[in-house]
Order: structure tokens, then C-alpha cells, then sequence
DNA sequence: CCGCCGCCCTGCTTGC
DNA sequence: TGCAAGCAGGGCGGCG
């Protein structure tokens, strides 16, 4: 499940291999992995387009083309992107790959066929709907307690609600949860002035060393290297039901569902 | 604007 | 042991 630090180590990787190239090509295996504007041929569309930048926003790779024209990825769960060498051995699932001059190849593959990528016009506010970046300077603590006035959501849901913070999942809600000993259920709006403040840090802080690991490997993920994150490592409380907590050692570690979400935390430090 | 629900899809887990 | 049903989940469109 690829959230931020898992897109944000993907795109590092490939602004140092694929940006200056050109497009030679594309080939579109599966159909609805690829979306373009109206009676646009998406594969057509990006063949002679150089790669002059590659962004995250949220959790969509940005591949800015020489023309101005975006083409944005959405990984979903099972979404990987891997530049490899004409020829290589290829994995599993391959829809869609991007011919780049010079030999390498852009290979997007997805077992479960969520993923999407879309080109997108220039000036275009395809982003629009995406909330605050969490590790800009725009993610202050006002910001996001203005957020979270008012709102009788469970702060977890709101945590992953993308219109709000844009990049936050589901692993990373609940370890930022559990780092701020908070409680994933509990109404937003009931969150003290101390407690959003913990959040917020958290938050910042999980999403940063999740960085530093090259994201969390608890299934699909790898970069564009195809190589696994360690992060899965660091996990305080996702994926580890009946385990005992990291912090407190004598309580175990619920699952429960919020928002239709596995939710992991310990019931006796997260209140 | 807001929140909720169902759908998309396939591999793994569960239960008989 | 074998098989089918159930489950998982990010984003999006539809609905109230």
C-alpha cells in the first residue's frame, strides 16, 4: 500500500533515472490502466515528450513533460513503478510500460488493476480536491486543529480523508495514533489543545522516519529500484493484533474497524 | 459542503 | 485435502 513515505522514495528514485529522457514510446496492455482526456490516445499522446521532473503530490507520482502536460500516477494498494533495462526479466502484472531513448523502460504493474495512470492537460487543477501536504511548512498546528474543530468524525477517518491531509494511510494513521496515544475512534472535535498538538508532531515525525526507511515493505511495495522499504521494522501497533504494545508492554494490541479500515492500537496507552 | 455507501479487482485466509 | 466464500483496501461516483 503505497501512502506518502512509500511514493515519496518511489519518486526520488525516479528523478534520478528518468528525468531528461524522451519518450519514445508507450504500450498499454490493459486498457483502463491508462486515462487520457476525450478522444486523446493516451500511449499516442506522450510518444516524443521528455521527462523534465518528477513530483509527489499526496500519494500520486507527478511525471512533468517537456510540453507542460502531467502524466499522474495513482499506485492505489498493489501499484508499482520500476524503470529496468530494455530486456530484463519482467514482473508480474506489467500493464502499462514506457519506452524511454536509451534503453530503460518505465513499467507500471498491478496485480489487483486499481492503480491508474491519467494525462493530464497543462494549467489543469487536477490536484484541486487534494488537501495540505503534511510536510510543508503549510502543515501547521492552527491549520490542523481547524481542521479537526467542530468534527464529530473519528479522527482516524479524518486522518485518511485526502481532501484534508493529502498522504496519509491507513499504516501511518494508526502508528501516528498510537505515537500520540490517542485513540483512533475518538470524535475529532474531542481532541485537547495538547493532544493535537502530540498528533501533529506525530504525524510529522512517523511520516519522516518512514521516509528515512524507504517506506514500509508489509506486502507489494518496493521502489523504483524494486527494492523493499524497512519501515515495516519500526511498526508500533499496524498489522500487530494481540502482540504486546511497544510502549506499555502489558497491553496487547486491538484490531478493530473505522471507516470500513483495519484500525490496530492499544487500549490501554491510546485514550 | 458533508458524510456515507458500494464498487472496482485478485490473492490470500478461513472454514467446512 | 480441496474448494468456495469471505476479506482486504484507496479513490471515486452516486446519493441523501
Amino acid at each position: 500500500m503505497p501512502e506518502l513515505p512509500e511514493v515519496e522514495t518511489i519518486v526520488r528514485g525516479l528523478r534520478s533515472r528518468i528525468v531528461g529522457a524522451t519518450i519514445e514510446r508507450a504500450t498499454v496492455r490493459l486498457a483502463r490502466m491508462a486515462v487520457a482526456p476525450p478522444r486523446t490516445q493516451f500511449a499516442a499522446a506522450i510518444g516524443g515528450e521528455r521527462v523534465v521532473g518528477v513530483q509527489r503530490r499526496g500519494k500520486y507520482v507527478v511525471i512533468q513533460l517537456s510540453s507542460g502536460r502531467l502524466i499522474v500516477t495513482s499506485l492505489r494498494m498493489t501499484g508499482r513503478l520500476i524503470v529496468a533495462r530494455r530486456g530484463a526479466p519482467e514482473g508480474p502484472a506489467t500493464h502499462l510500460v514506457v519506452h524511454l531513448a536509451g534503453g530503460a523502460e518505465l513499467r507500471f504493474s498491478d496485480v489487483r488493476t486499481f492503480g491508474r495512470m491519467r494525462l493530464v492537460e497543462r494549467e489543469s487543477p487536477w490536484d484541486a480536491s487534494l488537501g495540505i501536504e503534511p510536510l510543508s511548512a503549510d502543515f501547521t498546528e492552527q491549520a490542523f486543529a481547524g481542521m479537526l474543530a467542530g468534527r464529530t468524525t473519528p479522527i482516524k477517518v479524518l486522518l485518511l480523508d485526502q481532501r484534508r491531509i493529502a498522504g496519509i494511510g491507513n499504516i501511518y494513521a494508526c502508528e501516528a495514533l498510537w505515537e500520540a496515544r490517542i485513540r483512533p475512534s475518538r470524535a475529532a472535535r474531542a481532541l485537547t489543545k495538547p493532544a493535537i498538538t502530540r498528533l501533529h508532531g506525530a504525524i510529522v515525525d512517523v511520516l519522516q522516519r518512514a521516509i528515512a526507511c524507504r517506506g514500509t515493505s508489509v506486502d507489494d511495495y518496493v521502489d523504483a529500484e524494486g527494492q523493499r522499504g524497512s519501515f515495516q521494522n519500526d511498526l508500533a501497533v499496524y498489522g500487530r493484533a494481540a502482540q504486546p504494545c511497544r510502549r506499555c508492554s502489558t497491553g496487547r494490541i486491538e484490531r478493530s474497524v473505522l471507516g470500513q479500515r483495519g484500525t490496530w492500537w492499544c487500549r490501554r496507552c491510546q485514550r
